[in-house]
RNA sequence: GCGCCCGUAGCUCAGUGGAUAGAGCGUUGGCCUGCGGAGCCAAAGGUCGUGGGUUCAAGUCCCUCCGGGCGCGCCA
């Protein structure tokens, strides 16, 4: 909040100075507003001046001294101007400025962070899509929860947010899927299969072979074997989708679509996309295959895409998928991969930008893998290899908000380590709870006044009171209020998530030391209504932050 | 070999080119006769992998090397 308004009145003064010949005119290069790491330099730090010296000449420090005299904010805003180190300005925020945003944010309550850098341009974000082959593991939470949680950031910075789920419905992997789920149905009914190459051997596939042998009995055996496949694909599918998007729910993830790559088949768009390719001249026959030049488009090589038993690869689908995507009026795609898909970035790209799509149009978050461990030992978690950790189980085992808060904390850039053994069992040392005590303490400190005041809302006739804040931990609470809308700005433009969780940190630390040092209900009523506003102040702010990361405000705990 | 990513405290990680590099966990020692001690205060713990470069200023940008992850499918 105080820094949007610095920045654009530092801009303001620069243009003044220069139009009144104080400092040379020249372009105004993109200064930064920053909280200085020492407290003790003031609020904020503006680097303006240095980088005005380098742009249009003269010292560092003369400039920033004329750039403080062109500014000349009302002493009621900025109670300290200097010009500090090697040509800084350092602004301490007078305290009116400062009770104006517990004001502010008690007026705004949950609108506070919202923003309109978005200007309503629609933006899909395709995440999860893991292949319908099985229940989701503990590397889907990563994904869900980054995925998620950069929709609501997007979301509170005014982009129209669609959250997409794409199927991989179609292919190998769901024809391997059927094909394991009939070895367990026909050795159920008495007919000894081996176990196909490339089966997935998870319990879970026994279980569906089991329901359908219990459903129709021995009706598929008296069937051709492609009928038989075809229907228990479909039965398989439908049941593992259904589990996780039953999974997804309850980790607080809902998809506005469930795109289907089979659906898409049937539509004859992928058909379109090769014909539409070959105009172009991108495509050639060889080997009795059909290609991509890929290599026209940062490839290190050409690209199959038609094999030569007449099927697609995933490259035809997944260029259709994503000229679907644009052609239902998205302005941006992003997709949030792990990064073992690192390799498919280029051609993916270079598949649109054949067809003309702009680069920038599809966007893709790589995040690095959960590694998991078990007691030191290093598990390898896929499908294929059954080994691994369902998502299921940790949500059960340490709750949605822990596993959330654990997901959303790293940087995507960085590979989580995962300890099995210490997650699957309830833990205290989760920084989730950290935070959430700091409103169930605000939670308490309400429901206590409002017992006592007779009622009354917290931010109700405080104009003349609030200048009864006067402590050093009030000021240092309301400085770390006004940072939300930069906190969501930059989560949200950088895609970094995480940053919600450090912020989320911040602001508890900054209230459990005013809580320890400032009381709230005192025999003071203007103190009392003073304080009990920035308590509430507090709350939205945490409730904006924790909502955003997809994790609850307990009242009490 | 080529491409992308990572290397910061004992461990797990933050860190927008900016001033004396920060948290959590762990360790050590304090703090409950008023709003919740899942908290607060303090101590100990760092050649920011290495060597160069750019810059008024580098953990941050560029290059070298070392170590680690992932990819380089007619799997998706």
């Amino acid at each position: 909040m105080f820094r949007e308004v610095l920045r654009r009145e530092i801009g303001d003064a620069i243009t003044r100075a220069m139009e009144s010949g104080a400092i040379p005119s020249g372009d105004v290069p993109p200064f930064d507003v920053e909280v200085p790491r020492d407290r003790r330099h003031g609020d904020y730090a503006t680097n303006a001046a240095l980088l005005l010296a380098k742009h249009v000449g003269g010292k560092p420090r003369e400039i920033a001294q004329r750039l403080i005299e062109a500014y000349a904010p009302p002493p009621d805003r900025i109670e300290r101007l200097e010009v500090a180190g090697p040509g800084f300005v350092n602004l301490t925020v007078a305290w009116p400025w400062k009770r104006d945003l517990v004001a502010t944010i008690c007026r705004l309550g949950d609108g506070y962070g919202l923003q309109t850098i978005g200007a309503g341009r629609r933006v899909n974000v395709e995440f999860v899509s893991a292949n319908p082959t099985g229940p989701l593991h503990v590397g889907a939470g990563r994904n869900a929860v980054i995925g998620d949680v950069l929709a609501n950031l997007l979301g509170a910075l005014g982009f129209s947010i669609s959250r997409e789920y794409y199927m991989n419905d179609a292919g190998q992997k769901v024809h391997n899927l059927a094909r394991s789920v009939e070895a367990h149905y026909l050795n159920m009914l008495g007919q000894p299969t081996p176990f196909p190459e490339g089966g997935y051997p998870g319990e879970y596939v026994k279980d569906l072979a089991g329901r359908i042998a219990t459903d129709d009995g021995d009706r598929w055996l008296r069937v051709c074997e492609d009928e038989r496949l075809d229907h228990f694909r479909d039965v398989s599918v439908t049941a593992v989708v259904a589990d996780i998007r039953e999974v997804l729910e309850r980790f607080g993830v809902r998809f506005d679509t469930w795109f289907s790559e089979r659906g898409l088949i049937r539509s004859g768009a992928v058909d379109r996309v090769l014909a539409e390719l070959r105009a172009r001249d991108y495509i050639y026959e060889a080997d009795g295959k059909t290609w991509f030049r890929s290599s026209c488009f940062g490839d290190d090589k050409d690209r199959v895409i038609v094999k030569p038993t007449g099927e697609w690869t995933y490259f035809g689908s997944d260029t259709a998928y994503h000229l679907d995507k644009l052609a239902r009026g998205f302005d941006l795609m992003i997709n949030v991969w792990a990064i073992d898909h690192i390799g498919d970035v280029a051609r993916v790209k270079g598949g649109l930008a054949a067809l003309g799509v702009p680069p920038e149009a599809l966007e893709i978050l790589i995040y690095q893998h959960v590694r998991l461990k078990n007691a030191g030992e290093s598990l390898r978690m896929s499908k294929s290899s059954g080994e691994f950790v369902a998502l299921r189980d940790l949500m059960d085992a340490v709750g949605v908000d822990a596993a959330r808060y654990f997901f959303a904390m790293t940087s995507p850039a960085v590979p989580m380590d995962f300890d099995v053994a210490l997650a699957l069992q309830p833990s205290q040392d989760n920084p989730v709870y950290y935070v959430q005590y700091a409103h169930a303490r605000i939670a308490g400190i309400l429901r206590e006044a409002t017992g006592k005041a007779g009622g009354g809302g917290a931010c109700s006739s405080l104009d003349r009171s609030l200048d009864r804040l006067t402590d050093e931990r009030e000021a240092a609470l309301i400085h770390a209020l006004g940072e939300l809308p930069e906190v969501i700005r930059l989560a949200g433009l950088r895609r970094e998530p995480h940053r919600l969780c450090v912020y989320a940190r911040e602001v508890a630390e900054a209230f459990h030391l005013f809580y320890a040092h400032c009381r709230v209900l005192t025999d003071d009523p203007d103190l009392t209504a003073a304080r009990l506003a920035l308590v509430e102040a507090a709350r939205i702010v945490l409730r904006r932050t924790l909502g955003l990361l997809g994790v609850s405000t307990p009242e009490s705990m």
